[in-house]
DNA sequence: TCTTGTTAGATTGTCGGCAATCTGCTTGTC
DNA sequence: GACAAGCAGATTGCCGACAATCTAACAAGA
């Protein structure tokens, strides 16, 4: 009997290409933070009609990037230093959990893995991508979360990720450097091979701490200018938790 | 000039309340797990158009409780063991950031709050109405990750809320007990007024950890039957993560 | 001048219907 | 009888148009 593993074919939906279009451009920061989406005007642009257009937004707000007001409109999210700080402080928990997880569970294929996307980085590096630097990152990091083999930690990272894309790239945008150090990434990914676990943890939290530091400090100087800037109404609605009546 | 404080009205598009009429469905078990959702049926039940139930659908989608399938339909997702367990060892992690979190900004009204939500579920305990028990219990159970003043954290535990009241409530159903022991609730409240950090933890841990070890059983028992009894295709889709290139 | 009522324009929310796709049955052939 | 092709029914995906609501400009009155 042949057997050969087939992965499941796209999603050919109108839907599901209208999300990936729509998350593309918030984390690349071709849509910013605030700025509203005008259903008519997208629609046209994507030759698409408003109903699938509008179930991608419903699925985008419930993913954490987009902000809906009932007969207002639906945003971009806006990001606030705290928001970024929060997601950090989550990060290092998350991270030391999903460590713990995956260290038994480590083996060849995972450290082959851990290699490929650690040099899929490095090319990203020296293509000077920057916006595609951050994503194959994210997905380096990603590793230890798809490896746990937990789907509720798992679904959790996805979230974050998304959030945290969408602010490092924010954060490269405005000041536009080249690109950052040569190999970041090398210790990391050297640790995630070795034997010692707390090691790791401490490692990955003081690496991605660094990268946030930079990241909340520069969100804090945004605050200050906005702060008296203007369009700093318009708050984020209560997220209709599951909590009701 | 006079100073009130308002909070922002309730949401009133029909999304919205189909979003809650479907929730409710699914947590309380009216809707079962794997059953699939016929959009024209339950449209002309609510009396409402298939535009905004579609909408309300992909919200709970991306909410973790149901699962659409492209030209096929979207159902309410399966429940396995593996699932309960997974969102049992997250938990453990995250009640315990969300103690550390709150512990330093606990104040009179905290402690007021808590005691306000221990009498409610004590309340639903006396009225023998389980469904509310369960409800209450989370809620309870929430108010750390309320206090805890992290955006990100609440957004995960709401997430996680739905699911774990999901599977309570399905277990609820299957054993029909007429209700859990008096107040398994008291020496948590107590830990979470008192001075030691640690043990607070530490009995969040195993409470939590003992309403678990029975629910997981349960599952497991149940696809002991099911492995054998037939709908068990229909695997979960891969969740089109944030990642795609 | 400030506040309040009105109105026009734009945008979101919702509806009914059509097109695309899947499923199960029937039919025909070997 | 087994199997492939084709067909009908049901269901999801998508579209265009209408209704409900918001926003901003303008006018009227205190």
């Amino acid at each position: 009997m042949g057997k050969a593993d087939f992965s499941p074919i796209a999603d050919t939906t109108r839907r599901a290409e209208i999300v990936a279009l729509l998350r593309r451009a918030i984390l690349t920061g071709q849509l910013e933070p605030g700025q509203k989406l005008n259903e008519l005007r997208i629609s046209e642009q994507m030759r698409v009609s408003r109903a699938p257009l509008r179930e991608a937004m419903r699925e985008l707000v419930q993913e954490g990037i987009l902000t809906s007001i009932p007969y207002a409109g639906t945003f971009v999210i806006d990001v606030t230093a705290k928001d970024i700080d929060d997601a950090y402080s989550f990060n290092k928990v998350m991270d030391e959990f999903a460590i713990e997880q995956t260290w038994p569970l480590r083996d060849q294929r995972f450290f082959d893995e851990l290699d490929r996307r650690h040099e899929t980085v490095k090319q990203a590096t020296r293509a000077l991508d920057t916006t595609r630097q951050i994503e194959t990152a994210l997905q380096l990091h990603g590793l230890i979360y798809e490896w746990a083999d937990n789907s509720v930690l798992l679904d959790t990272w996805q979230r974050l990720t998304s959030r945290l894309q969408m602010y490092f790239a924010l954060h490269q945008h405005a000041r536009n450097e080249p690109v950052p150090a040569e190999d970041v990434h090398e210790t990391y990914v050297q640790l995630l091979k070795g034997k010692d676990m707390l090691a790791a943890q401490r490692h990955a939290r003081e690496h991605i701490g660094l990268d946030f530091e930079e990241l909340i400090a520069y969100a804090r100087s945004l605050e200050q200018r906005t702060s008296k800037g203007g369009r700093a109404d318009r708050a984020s609605p209560a997220r209709s938790g599951p909590g009701g009546s």
